[in-house]
DNA sequence: AATGAATGAGATTTCATTCAT
DNA sequence: CATGAATGAAATCTCATTCAT
């Protein structure tokens, strides 16, 4: 009696055992995020997912027993990618100027062109449960706020916070004017305007 | 995404003759624009926008003969509002102050709390045809390109494009902010390092 | 975007507004009626209803939202059945004898055999919502309980309860025992077993 | 119902060679059980029954190649049970009193509740092919008619034959009046009615 | 012109069964 | 033997759009 859509309220995904079902996942999750980042979560199918990885449709059930637990795999995915470049800059913050330390934060998002594109409409999908959304934001403002304290470690918890919020909205904006027409000009401006806002900070 | 039966290409709004039918009209863009900001463009229904506004689903598909064309309207109606804005703020630019104009441009998109979250869901929607979107984008961005020229007739035709786009970003993070914690002291913070850039680059 | 299996908790039947929409509804209770009554509730699939009833899906979806909807309107038609027919027992039940009295309760589920029989198998369907099934069961032993009372008006509420409890069982037997060989003798001798009980009781 | 891969017509159940196998089909056959009372057979899963029994689904599939297979080794333990308890009623058809013959016969489907739940569930679901519910509907009969026999030789074979109907399906009402508001009287009633009948008869 | 019932392609998800390990 | 990951046919339900009334 097929029908009764997933009746667990939140299902995640499960772990492949064999060798061949981690590869086979690893081919379903670029599938998934070149798919998302294309067509955006809605207009995305299961079946298109599946056929793009060349897995039958029950393999990508078998390991993501919805739409919504693929999307949480994704970010979950993107969210670890974003952590590890947070940490390294943590670990270099006392060792650069100040020009390549804000350089190295707002190209934060700048790597992984179409996994970024695929988080960002996850991010924005209404569809996508706001938990999952949450997470990931809430992990990248931590992440910047540690490198804030370790590059300014006389700044507040308060300031930290702020100026967190703040350099992560300017991140967003980097991705963002990619698009328009010199980009080069717009971001190194851009640069330019958030050092010169990072410098009068730390002091 | 069921079947679209429609085979026009490009749909547009028809205008309605009579005065009930602007009315009509009226109650159905509101109706759309409510439940787009709410629900998404994919996940909001033709049915259920027509419901919202009272009015039979034959007369939705009246004025606007396809989803696609009544996402089109309503982000024109939006890019008229903001137009208007930026024709405003034209208008005064060479009375206020730095501080002012910053403010003035930086607060452009916070008016139209669900207009706004509505356009910016359609801008997102990879449902919606890309023409419509670049529109309003180029719209924005030439909107306050004339903005700054007000303000700063000396500068070069490309400093005003590349400023734009800064400032146009910058606009966006204001409105992303109010998500956050303790909106009022990031924005202020934005705000600050905004008018120390615009203030370096006017002079 | 489809997918959402109908969130509303207790979906019903929609009544049709034209008349040809009133006929095309008579022909998509027949062809549930008839399909339930041949594979049962979960063998039986909606596409193969519409099908039989030479109707679109959507339409059948128009007016049944959900499979169990279209199970819960089907037994809702059978009590109304039932209900009348126990109605007209107790029209008659002092004008006639004991022995046409017991054939007449005992015959009320033998009439409209399709119909009975799928009305047995969505009453014995795990699947199908408890609700609806205890609604007809209640239906059948309230009915049966006023043709009861209107044979025996001498008789306490409690022993009608309990009369009404053990007929209703016995109208079951009759069907059942139509699947066995020799049902006519079969019957003859049940009729006489409850009739005996029944005129030990009344008195 | 998905797609049933096996071609197989009629696969039966594998009998287990070693003493763990054959605990481990006692476990499964007990799972089986409970699931199927529960849910039905039709939304009964392969895959819950062998978790409840902690088994692998492949272990499961090793004993009863088939869903139906598994339904069929069901129904025919309880088939065993029923004949025993109706050989046991034959044994002592002579030595007891009417009440008490009335009594045995009638209660023989009342012990073991979740096996006999599982049994009508089985009995009624339409995918579990029609031969193994009609054995175990005949044997049934065939071991009532025995035990008819042994209380009252003079009878004809025609006369037990009919009997056994009746009081099968006497039997049969025992069971569901348990579903009823006051059970106990209800049971009685019926109880009385039967026994009057059959004193009627074996004279 | 106005209405809303009708349509059907297509989306998500299930699960009996197999077979490589 | 034993296991449980893999498969894919098939089921339920949605909704943009049309067109008869």
């Amino acid at each position: 009696m097929p029908s009764q859509k997933s009746n667990a309220t939140s299902a995640t995904a499960r772990a492949p055992k064999r060798s061949r079902g981690r590869r086979r996942v690893e081919d379903l999750l670029n599938a998934a995020v070149t798919t998302f980042a294309d067509k955006g979560f809605d207009a995305a199918t299961m079946t298109e997912i599946a056929a793009t990885a060349s897995a039958p449709i029950g393999s990508l059930y078998q390991f993501f027993p919805t739409k919504t637990a693929l999307a949480q795999a994704l970010l979950a995915r993107y969210d670890a990618h974003l952590s590890a470049r947070l940490d390294a800059i943590c670990d270099s913050a006392t060792e650069v100027t100040l020009g390549e330390f804000t350089s190295l934060l707002l190209n934060v998002l700048m790597s992984l062109e179409v996994e970024r594109r695929c988080a960002m409409t996850l991010l924005e999908a209404h569809t996508v449960p706001p938990d999952c959304r949450k997470t990931l934001r809430r992990s990248l403002r931590t992440g910047t706020a540690r490198a804030l304290r370790a590059r300014a470690p006389e700044l507040s918890d308060d300031e930290i916070e702020v100026a967190a919020v703040v350099v992560v909205n300017a991140m967003k904006a980097m991705v963002h004017m990619g698009e328009e027409a010199d980009p080069v000009r717009a971001r190194a401006n851009w640069h330019a305007m958030v050092e010169g806002w990072l410098g009068a900070q730390c002091h």
